[in-house]
DNA sequence: GTCTATATGTGGATAGAC
DNA sequence: GTCTATCCACATATAGAC
């Protein structure tokens, strides 16, 4: 029996994190997410009792989207081949990042000003994201000091090269930093 | 005839700049910035006629902050100790950076998911910078081109450092990436 | 220039019928 | 499970006396 319209409450996500991502998650309304959704807004309250559970939801969703990325780059036995997947990411969505920024890294940024659980569950997704570098580095032979610092750096400039990106609209801040870090990390 | 309290004008934009940096600028309310700058709500709109015109204001003062930064460093004539000392404030600030990000990183990426002419005004905070970095590499002998791509190479690792550390409240991101930058200046 | 009171709009959340 | 109507809090902005 397939489903071309997923359930409300995967619909009522997937809106969210567009949104979100887009406009902010602040300035993004349940009223937008519901209406986006084609839910009526009182319905939103059944699936999810607050707008914080809400984003609850959409950090678990994000994390699960990314860890599948990652499944599939670990298909690769080679460690960095792995690593420029990763980084091959942030060029093949220039465009995006041009338009509304790193979806992490703005979500991120956003609700750790406010502070709060969801501001830290937020923060498993750079977390998540730093375990899988730091093993790559391991895996090419760094010690684990060595690893963690190396993989704080890779994030750090493909984050840094996408916020200018965001911020002046042009790829090629983050494109440009995504190749440096392949050079860089070929020379290892 | 000393004027121990800055007028009201220049209360609210400092009340502003301190409040918009620790909540962020969505989050922060003209009734916040007036009662923490000691002045009836009603009275904030003889100086500023929107909330808007106010986060003009307040991008002006940064960007005049920041020029004061930059012709200190010009004192020094040498261009990679001119970097270094931009380099060092990163490390100078670092608490801050753990509590509430970089000023200008986390003001442009917030207000950039809203877009209108509030959200260009802050990029000429990074423009600035940049345009400030990219002397200094010219200085050094580099050209045009490359100096401009070493510059945004500069300022993209301290704010993914920033984003980092503001994200897990650790002050080290920012501080690692900083000493990174020390070193490849050194080399170059 | 200053300040109180208030208008206006909007967002999160609830009540309660179906 | 679904949906309409509405409550309540709060933010920007205005009116108008002083």
């Amino acid at each position: 029996m397939p489903r071309s319209v997923p359930d409300k409450r995967t619909r009522l996500i997937d809106t969210a994190a567009r949104l979100t991502h887009e406009q902010g998650y602040n300035r993004t309304t349940l009223a937008d997410i519901a209406r986006e959704s084609g839910v009526p807004l009182g319905n939103v309250y059944y699936y999810f009792s607050t707008k914080e559970a809400l984003g609850e939801a959409l950090v678990d969703r994000m994390n699960g989207a990314y860890e599948s990325l990652r499944a599939r780059w670990n298909a690769n036995e080679d460690p960095k081949a792995r690593l420029n997947a990763f980084i091959q990411m942030t060029i093949d969505n220039r465009d995006v990042l041009a338009r509304s920024g790193c979806p992490v890294g703005t979500l991120c940024a956003e609700l750790h000003k406010a502070g709060g659980p969801l501001a830290d569950h937020a923060a498993t997704l750079f977390d998540n994201i730093l375990k899988w570098l730091e093993q790559q580095f391991r895996r090419i032979g760094k010690s684990g000091a060595e690893s963690r610092d190396l993989a704080a750096h890779v994030l750090s400039a493909l984050e840094g090269g996408s916020l200018l990106t965001h911020t002046f609209h042009d790829p090629r801040f983050a494109v440009r930093e995504a190749n440096r870090l392949k050079e860089w990390i070929r020379d290892l």
